[in-house]
RNA sequence: GGGUCUAUAGCCAAGUGGCUAAGGCGUGGGACUGCAACUCCCUGAUCGUUGGUUCAAAUCCGACUAGGCCCUCCA
């Protein structure tokens, strides 16, 4: 399959470590507010490319973090630690915080449909893992003690910027608000491993270390939690581009500087998600949660639906009539793809031919956009009903969008509404409209809609 | 200032040098229907602007315009 590399800047043929097992570790939610529909893009992203890489017939292992402590505004020690923050704006404690969104955060992904990652570990469980890479890093000489913190000293290493191309004289200092020079680096771009110190009123989570009581920097979570999960060689590190840098940029520092070695091959990256001011941010106050989209009626799966019709690297602009579109495109895809009359077998010659196109698909970078435009050309040909639905219903283990989900209806059921259907017959042989009408509306009422075909009236529960 | 990405119909979107530029939604028209809904058929593009390379450009190169993102909070 091919992937477009950022460590490299181009498409790329994947190629794991070991042959048919892919390690892929994806960086986790900070969990000190509910997720925002821009974040989920990037779980349904992640959540593509490992269910691509199962159906290609990879044997996937992935690993996600929990950021449950010391993500800081800024790696001066003056900021605010997020957690914190927001604990105390709820009178709880910062773990309360934490496992609530996280509870929260995994139902979002069951809405839709992500697979939850082999392993979740929060960050708060790891802390001997940073302790061990921190002692290790400070006798190899990548890392100093300086007021307090241990510092990561991005002057020992010969290409610090592989990621992005940003060149060291070029970068300015504080390009945002509100970010600080920190007096005890050495080097502009070094960044904290290890906080001794708190200017905190109630720092609740701290830690005993060679250095002092003390707390985490953010970036060592990650590079702690993948190693320990998933060993020294690392074939994909996901996230959304805005971990690029500083996130990934450091993780990569620590990590080779750790362990003396190239550490991960493949870095993708998935696009953001904008809304018509530009990106959705959690710190703008405001921001689209999916809880909010499905109290207004919205099937989460109609956002996934959404996100798939685009490319994972491509900005997508969100407006409530690209979703309503989406919604209704999904909507009418699923009926028509329900509404398959199947028996169970297949074509064998044409179902490879088709399930090869879809592989081909995903296998160009993951163009899910041409994988449901399949689905179309599918539905249109004349390839016979059920092997239609076979090869929906395999593709649907990639797609997750419940395409041949057939709801359940209870047998009292089925005989009130048949009852009602013949009753409306009558009215209608009877020339009595306005009671067939009526009987159409009351169903109506109870989310049955009724259809009128050539072979007889059908109905469909919504 | 530096880096990076994007620009295709009303909307979303595929397309990575070569037949009349996929597909979906919407719009308009038609068939079906007691009327609807559903379904089916028909309906739409000088590919941001401008130079260049080429037998051939949406596709490659340059310039310009507009916009997004990053340069120590975010996916």
């Amino acid at each position: 399959m091919k992937i477009y590399n950022t460590l490299t800047h181009k498409v790329e043929e994947f190629i794991p470590n070991e042959e048919g097992k892919v390690k892929m570790y994806t960086c986790g939610p900070t969990v000190y507010n509910y997720a925002h529909i821009g974040n989920l893009r990037t779980y349904i992203f992640e959540d593509i490319l490992e269910k691509t890489l199962r159906y290609l017939g990879y044997e996937v292992l992935r690993c996600m973090n929990i950021t449950d402590v010391g993500h800081l505004t800024s790696d001066s020690d003056s900021g605010d630690d997020k957690m914190l923050k927001s604990a105390k704006k709820e009178n709880k404690s910062v773990l309360e915080i934490a496992k609530f969104y996280t509870e929260a955060f995994k139902k979002d992904t069951e809405d839709l449909n992500i697979k939850w990652p082999e392993i979740v570990s929060p960050a708060t469980e790891n802390i001997p893992m940073y302790i061990k890479i921190i002692e290790t890093l400070l006798e190899k000489g990548f890392a100093y003690q300086s007021g307090g913190n241990i510092y990561f000293d991005t002057s020992k290493l010969e290409d610090y910027y592989q990621l992005t191309n940003h060149k060291i004289d070029e970068m300015v200092v504080g390009a945002r608000e509100g970010v600080e020079e920190d007096e005890n680096k050495r080097n502009q771009a070094d960044f904290v491993l290890w906080f001794t110190k708190s200017k905190f009123d109630s720092q609740e989570l701290k830690w005993d270390s060679p250095w002092g009581v003390g707390y985490p920097g953010w970036h060592i979570e990650c590079s702690g939690i993948s190693i320990k999960n998933l060993g020294e060689y690392l074939d994909i590190h996901c996230g959304g581009i805005d971990n690029i840098f500083p996130h990934h940029t450091n993780e990569i520092a620590q990590s080779e500087g750790y362990l003396g070695h190239k550490w991960c091959n493949y870095w993708v990256h998935g696009e953001y998600l904008n809304d018509q001011t530009g990106k959705m941010s959690k710190s703008k106050g405001e921001f689209l949660t999916l809880s909010v989209l499905k109290e207004k009626g919205y099937d989460p799966l109609a956002y996934r639906y959404l996100c798939l019709t685009s490319h994972y690297r491509k900005q997508l602009v969100f407006s409530y009539d690209i979703l309503n579109n989406a919604s209704l495109s999904y909507q009418k895809l699923k009926q028509r793809v329900q509404s398959l009359k199947h028996d169970g077998t297949k074509n064998e010659t044409i179902y490879q031919e088709y399930d090869q196109k879809f592989k081909a698909c995903l296998e160009d970078d993951l163009n899910t956009s041409n994988a449901i435009t399949l689905i179309y050309d599918l539905l249109k040909s004349n390839v016979d009903n059920s092997t239609k639905y076979a090869l929906i219903k395999s593709w649907d283990q990639v797609l997750s969008l419940n395409l041949c989900e057939e709801k359940e209806i209870s047998e009292s059921l089925k005989k009130y509404i048949e009852e009602k259907i013949d009753e409306r017959k009558k009215a209608k042989e009877a020339k009595n409209y306005a009671l067939a009408d009526q009987i159409r509306e009351e169903l109506l009422k109870e989310n049955i809609v009724l259809k009128d075909t050539r072979e007889g009236t059908i109905y469909e529960i919504k």
